[in-house]
This record gives C-alpha cells, sequence and structure tokens, in this order.
RNA sequence: GGAGGAUUCGCAUAGCGGCCGAGUGCGCACGCUUGGAAAGCGUGUAUAGGGCAACCUAUCGAGGGUUCAAAUCCCUCAUCCUCCGCCA
C-alpha cells in the first residue's frame, strides 16, 4: 500500500510510476478525488460525535423535565451521528480499495518496458562447450534414479514428480548448505506454516493479480502459499519491531505451492515449472533507508550460492512491467540451462521498500515516531530449478553427474552414478 | 467435535451503563537525593486519523446490536487455557 500523504504531495511521481508499469494512470486522480470526499465526510462525523459526546453529557447530569428536553435532541442527533458514520464507514472503504490498486512506486534506477525489457547486469562464468550431446535434466534424472515425472503424473497429475535416491538426498544437501550459509550471514532458521489464513495472504499481496496462482482451501477458508515470503512477512504482522535489532533476517524453508494457471504448454517438460516445490527464502526487515543496500547483500548471497554450485549464471534487473505489484525493484539470477541453450530464472529477488509494510502493519520505533519498515525478500534456493542446473552443467558423456564442491561433505560422494 | 473459563495501555492486574482513554503494581525515561550506586521521592510513559497549533475523533480481541450514552448489557466470530471425546 502506498502513503496516501506520499501521494497528495507527490502525484506525479506515482503517476510516472504507474504508467512505468503499464498500469492505470487515472486511478491516482481517483484517489485524490475520493481522498478529499473522506477529508470531509471524516471531519462532519467527527464534529457530530463531538457534539453528541458534550450532549450526553449533560443528559446524564440534568434532571426532570430538563432531562427530557435534552433526551429529545439527543435522539435526534443520534440519527445524525449515526449516518455521518456508515457515509464515512462508506467513503473510507472505497478510498482504501482504490489506494489499494497502486503498486509500489518504482525505483527509477529499475529498466521501464515489459518482460523483454530487462538489462543485463552481468555474467558469471562461461556456458560449457560439451564435446558430446548433453542430455536434459529429465533423461539424467531418470538415468540417476533421481527424478520420475511419469509417477508423478500418474499420482498428482501433470507437473508433478517424484524425487528419489540421489534426486532427494540433492534436496536434503542443497537445503542443509544454504542453511548453514544463512547461519553464517546471520539470519534465523525458520519452518514457516504453509496454510495461512486471508489477512497473511492478502496481507502480502497475492491476493492481487496473482490471486489466480494460489491454492484456496474453501471449506476452511485458508491458503497453501506459494513462497514462504508469505508466512515471513506476515510473522510480524501489526508488530511494532525493535529498532536497533533491524535488520531482522529469516530463512525460511517451506514447501510452495503453484497453480501455474495460464502457464499450458509453457514448460511442460521436466521439473522447471511445478505445482510443488521446496525453496529457502531470505527475507529481511530493515529501515528503510537501508533497504537498496540490504537488496544488494541478498543478491550477493544468491550469487555466492551459485558461484558454490559452480554454475555459469547472468544477473538481470527485472524490466517494470514484469515487477510484482510489491516490488520497487527486482533482480533475477538466470543460471544457464545447456539444453535449452539459454539462461533461465533459478533465484529472484525483490524490494519491496515500505510498501507491504504498510500492508501488514509493521513498524518500528526511533526518535521521530513510528514508521513502516522495509521489507525484501529473495530466493537463496529453489530445489527443482537447480537440481535441473546442477545435473544439466555437471554431466558426463555416460550420464554420470559431478558433485559441485560445495555440496560433497552434505553428499559425500564427488559424483552421482547411473542406477 | 462437546462443556466451561479467559481476552483491558510493554508485563501483571482493577474496573459500578454516564464522574473511564481508563486506576494500581512492575518495567521504562527524566529529575531530586548520593562521593557513586541501590533504596526512597517526584514527574512522565499507547496507537492512528483530521486540523497539523490549541484541540477534536477513534480504538479496552474482531464485527454487529441495544441505548441520548457501552470496557461495562445482548448476538456472532477469532484466539488462548482447562476438562471430555476422537485421532496419532
Amino acid at each position: 500500500m502506498i502513503d496516501i500523504k506520499f501521494l497528495r504531495e507527490n502525484p506525479d511521481v506515482v503517476r510516472a510510476s504507474q504508467k512505468g508499469r503499464g498500469e492505470d494512470v487515472s486511478i491516482v486522480d481517483k484517489v485524490i478525488a475520493i481522498d478529499e470526499v473522506r477529508r470531509a465526510a471524516l471531519e462532519k462525523f467527527e464534529t457530530l460525535r463531538a457534539e453528541q459526546n458534550l450532549l450526553s453529557k449533560s443528559v446524564g447530569a440534568a434532571k426532570g423535565d430538563e432531562k427530557a428536553a435534552l433526551l429529545e435532541n439527543a435522539k435526534e442527533l443520534a440519527t445524525k451521528v449515526k449516518e455521518a458514520d456508515s457515509k464515512r464507514a462508506e467513503v473510507e472503504e472505497e478510498s482504501k480499495q482504490l489506494i489499494m490498486q497502486l503498486s509500489n512506486i518504482l525505483d527509477p534506477a529499475a529498466p521501464i518496458g515489459g518482460e523483454a525489457d530487462f538489462v543485463v547486469i552481468e555474467h558469471v562464468g562461461t556456458p560449457r562447450t560439451f564435446d558430446f550431446e548433453p542430455k536434459d535434466h529429465v533423461e539424467l534424472g531418470k538415468l540417476l534414479g533421481a527424478i520420475d515425472t511419469e509417477r508423478g503424473a500418474k499420482v498428482a497429475g501433470s507437473r508433478s514428480y517424484y524425487l528419489t535416491g540421489v534426486g532427494a538426498m540433492l534436496e536434503f544437501a542443497l537445503v542443509n548448505y544454504a542453511i548453514s550459509s544463512a547461519l553464517k550471514a546471520g539470519f534465523t532458521p525458520v519452518i514457516p506454516p504453509v496454510l495461512v489464513n486471508p489477512a497473511a495472504m492478502e496481507g502480502t499481496g497475492f491476493l492481487g493479480q496473482a490471486a489466480e496462482n494460489v491454492y484456496h482451501l474453501e471449506k476452511d477458508d485458508v491458503y497453501l502459499v506459494g513462497t514462504s515470503e508469505v508466512p515471513l512477512a506476515a510473522m510480524h504482522m501489526d508488530e511494532v519491531l525493535p529498532a536497533d535489532k533491524l535488520p531482522m533476517r529469516y530463512a525460511g524453508y517451506s514447501s510452495c505451492f503453484r497453480r501455474e494457471a495460464g502457464t499450458y504448454g509453457k514448460d511442460t517438460r521436466g521439473i522447471i515449472r511445478v505445482h510443488q516445490f521446496d525453496k529457502v527464502e531470505m527475507f529481511s526487515f530493515c529501515h528503510p533507508d537501508q533497504a537498496q543496500e540490504e537488496h544488494k547483500r541478498l543478491l550477493q548471497w544468491e550469487k555466492d550460492f551459485l558461484n558454490a554450485m559452480e554454475i555459469p549464471y547472468r544477473v538481470i534487473d527485472v524490466a517494470s512491467g514484469d515487477l510484482g505489484s510489491s516490488a520497487n525493484r527486482k533482480f533475477d539470477i538466470e543460471a544457464w540451462i545447456p539444453t535449452q541453450e539459454a539462461y533461465r530464472e533459478v533465484t529472484s529477488t525483490s524490494n519491496c521498500t515500505e510498501f507491504q509494510a504498510r500492508r501488514l502493519n509493521i513498524r518500528f520505533k526511533d526518535a521521530d515516531g513510528t514508521k513502516a519498515v522495509a521489507t525484501l525478500n529473495g530466493t537463496l534456493v529453489a530445489i527443482p530449478r537447480m537440481i535441473v542446473a546442477i545435473l544439466e552443467n555437471h554431466q558426463n558423456a555416460d550420464g554420470s553427474v559431478n558433485v559441485p564442491a560445495a555440496l560433497q561433505p552434505f553428499l559425500g560422494t564427488e559424483r552421482f552414478e547411473l542406477v
């Protein structure tokens, strides 16, 4: 949610931001208009209420005929107050609905444009040249007894899979490596709930445009999270965090559930795009002035992970039209996938500034008062895509796969052999 | 799933339909006292919104209702605790 005071004072900035995202600019003026109506309605109600409070007191003090007369007036006033109050509530709700439609204000540094208009910040590592025909992860997964998509489909439908044998072991190794490096970096490890209530989902902004990708359990009115960003962000909902504890960093490990509606025909092969996967997510609550630096740090931790996996990748600055509504800037890391001869997204980090915290009512207190914190998130490792990258990049001609040195202590082997 | 109890200002508690935005204790901050500290004494100590100054308004788990007036009465819901049942 945008700060209404900021919008009042800088409508042009908000207009430009909406335009840059390719979103509705006219909302800005609608918000300004309704905000005036809102304040007028509020003032009217408050004046009447003040009058009523006074009158009520004199009723209490009065006696006999005098009291009867006052009561007469008070009754009349009470209906007026009720009317003014419901008008106020109505306008406030309307105003809130409109404000909620506005996305976060873009970082001026974010590239403007659509999905294809990202800016490549850097390339790290060089895609390997194979002296044999590289196999894709589905084939390798079969040869190693690591991934079983056929049985996944049989049991759970399309975009489902089993990780078996070294596949399962690889997940444990990745998670262990991720959590132990997060610990070293000062994160608090967290295993969050993956079943959350509407307030948590709503507050983190996943019931907007992203709603169709969220699983909802109607009978109990709870949602399956698509990322542990949701329970991690909502963890401190309605709290005032101690300023001297910021930044507060959490590394959440959880399953993630995504309906993947509207992706028919996209990445149908293998485990690049699936309905359920596990992920270690970094989440940071920090001082708004620190948000940009924190964002760089999250990106660095993501790079460290890719480096440790010895996988070539590039970092992109995601364009305005492709940002989530909460993010003011987003960096994606894309790993080189040999059989696709392309870089594919494996991690992503967003700076949500105070946008998300304002919705969730997460604040901190310092000398100037109580203000919204900034929230940032970043993927440390999303298991299936990392498995794809590791298998494909480190394969040998016979289908065996070399284990990156960083993972060897967790796996007790240097190489995955065919089964 | 059933039966009871609870939910008040950081914590613990008091609270009669109007004198309650709310008392007390602890904690915290500042001051006095002291060589210094403790104790003691004094003062202060929620959040949000509107004017942005005085001030006003809202908030006693949430949402409704009764009333001129609700922390206080009624209804619905949520959470926690105890007991019973069921499942592990």
